[in-house]
DNA sequence: TTGCTAGTTGGAAGA
DNA sequence: CTCTTCCAACTAGCA
């Protein structure tokens, strides 16, 4: 009599969730757990927003299971430690659960495996999180990770399409022994997250339902699937954004990238043509692929010590001009609005990003972008181990991308989008006033006109922290003597 | 072994 | 305003 227990972690779905139905398969009693990990719950490592979305997929995923006549039970501690008195308590000998490829996860699940095997636990474990299995990448690339996106797609295009979804279940197990009140899927303040403002409801609702809203609304609209091209859109769109927007369903499995896969096939196959990676809609999946492949197989993936991918660089250390950085006070409007939206929000384009990773390590402050790193995995909703320290290590010219001397420059770029500077105004209201001449580069309106906006420089509004066209040129000095080092 | 090619997304100056 | 050209770069993959 089997007595089985799912652990969802990420897959926060019921829709192509291999290792729901290898729970349920022949079992008298299902419990479909997720538990608070404390490593988590901490404002420092997972921002408001974050938190935020995940306990809204949480109720998303309750409400689903409920309509199976079942619900979720999330349990507080660490896996390792309630994970065995739970399997005790309800009789269980089988537990099932995603495979998840970072450290971190490595690690404890391998030490609840460790657990259940005396306990007379079968555990299996599901690949779904991505489109193909990791281990089964490595094996055809003749042991190693591509190095090259565009070895990475000969390689996939050589194993031809990922594995096929899975149904989502039509009933499942019932539940015994657990009451009503246990278990219950907490608030933002039970955890410690101060309150939400009222005034600023989230943009990414978190949750299966509106994550496959969403994809399926993005894809309804041919035309702009087919002319999809990452590089061109638009980082000063923030109503709607310029892209689509699903990275953070992606990231917590609330919606399957197998299923975001067969859907967008589904449409090209509708279009007599279309966009092609890396620019693609396609492409986006298959950047995440790699580097989720990368991230697996190279040590200290998240470090410049320690990580063979790695150029080391000699980074300095500047507490005060992070903090400006990151509390979005570095005088420049583009950066710091951005900065904004991210603390704000919990999202920022992807061309955004680069700008203000650019600023951060080689273009302007010369930090390490570990320090960044850091920021945008408390910040962003979409926070992806892998794929976050890959773009770090991209953006900052650690490894992938070399052509240091191409640096965004936080004036001009974003004027190229937005003349205007609707962005910028949008997220820093004090400088809403500026003519659009100086909205880029408010440090060099006269004062009278500083009046005239209602905004002096230096005073509501910070001074540049550091001059870039004299940053720049002296951290191409830089990176050129620590490209001289041999790698 | 060596040489060759192409790579997701820059900026500034000048026509 | 739009287009072209130059600036000056490095490496994985492959023939």
């Amino acid at each position: 009599m089997t007595h089985a227990i799912v652990w969802f972690r990420k897959g926060l779905r019921l829709h192509d969730n291999p290792a729901l139905l290898a729970a349920c398969e022949g079992a008298r009693r299902l419990y479909p757990v997720f538990v608070l990990d404390p490593w988590f719950v901490n404002p420092e490592r997972v921002g408001l927003n974050r938190m935020r979305f995940l306990l809204e997929s949480l109720q998303d995923l309750d409400r689903s299971l409920r309509a199976l006549s079942s619900r979720l039970l999330v349990v507080r501690g660490k896996p390792v430690e309630v994970l065995p008195g739970l399997w005790r308590q309800w009789q269980i000998n089988r537990l099932t659960f995603e495979r998840d490829t970072e450290p971190y996860a490595l690690t404890r699940d391998g030490q609840v495996h460790d657990l259940a095997q005396p306990a007379g636990v079968e555990v299996i474990v599901c690949t779904s999180h991505t489109l193909y299995d990791p281990d089964q990448l490595i094996k055809a690339n003749r042991g190693r990770a591509p190095q090259t996106y565009q070895s990475f797609c000969k390689l996939v295009a050589r194993l031809g399409p990922p594995l096929e979804t899975v149904a989502s279940p039509a009933s499942l197990p019932s539940l015994a022994e657990v009451t009503e009140a246990q278990y219950p899927i907490p608030s933002l303040s039970e955890l410690g997250y101060p309150a939400q403002p009222e005034a600023e409801p989230s943009l990414y609702q978190g949750g299966e339902h509106e994550g496959l809203r969403r994809l399926a609304s993005y894809l309804s609209d041919p035309a702009r699937v087919a002319s999809f091209s990452k590089p061109d859109t638009d980082p000063t769109a923030f109503e709607p954004p310029a892209t689509t927007a699903l990275g953070p369903y992606l990231k917590f499995g609330c919606i399957s990238v197998r299923t975001f896969y067969t859907q967008l096939q589904a449409v090209y196959a509708q279009l007599k043509s279309h966009t092609q990676p890396p620019v693609s809609l396609l492409g986006q999946l298959y950047w995440r692929e790699f580097f989720y492949t990368l991230a697996y197989v190279t040590p200290n993936y998240d470090q410049m010590v320690g990580n063979p991918l790695c150029r080391q660089i000699a980074w300095d250390d500047n507490e005060p001009a992070l903090r400006a950085w990151a509390e979005a006070r570095t005088g420049y409007p583009w950066i710091d609005a951005a900065m904004t939206q991210l603390r704000r929000e919990g999202w920022l384009h992807h061309l955004s990003r680069h700008a203000v990773a650019c600023f951060l390590t080689r273009g302007d402050l010369w930090l390490s972008w570990e320090k960044g790193q850091a920021v945008f995995n408390q910040l962003l909703i979409d926070a992806d181990w892998s794929i976050n320290a890959s773009n770090w290590m991209w953006l900052s010219a650690s490894a992938f991308f070399h052509a240091y001397h191409r640096v965004y420059s936080p004036i001009t770029f974003a004027k190229g989008y937005d003349p205007e500077g609707h962005y910028i105004r949008h997220y820093l209201p004090v400088l809403k006033q500026f003519p659009k001449q100086y909205i880029y580069e408010p440090w060099k309106a006269p004062l009278a006109v500083q009046q005239q906006a209602d905004c002096l420089i230096g005073q509501d509004y910070p001074r540049p922290i550091v001059a870039h066209i004299e940053a720049k040129e002296r951290n191409l000095g830089r990176m050129r003597a620590a490209y001289a080092v041999a790698p």
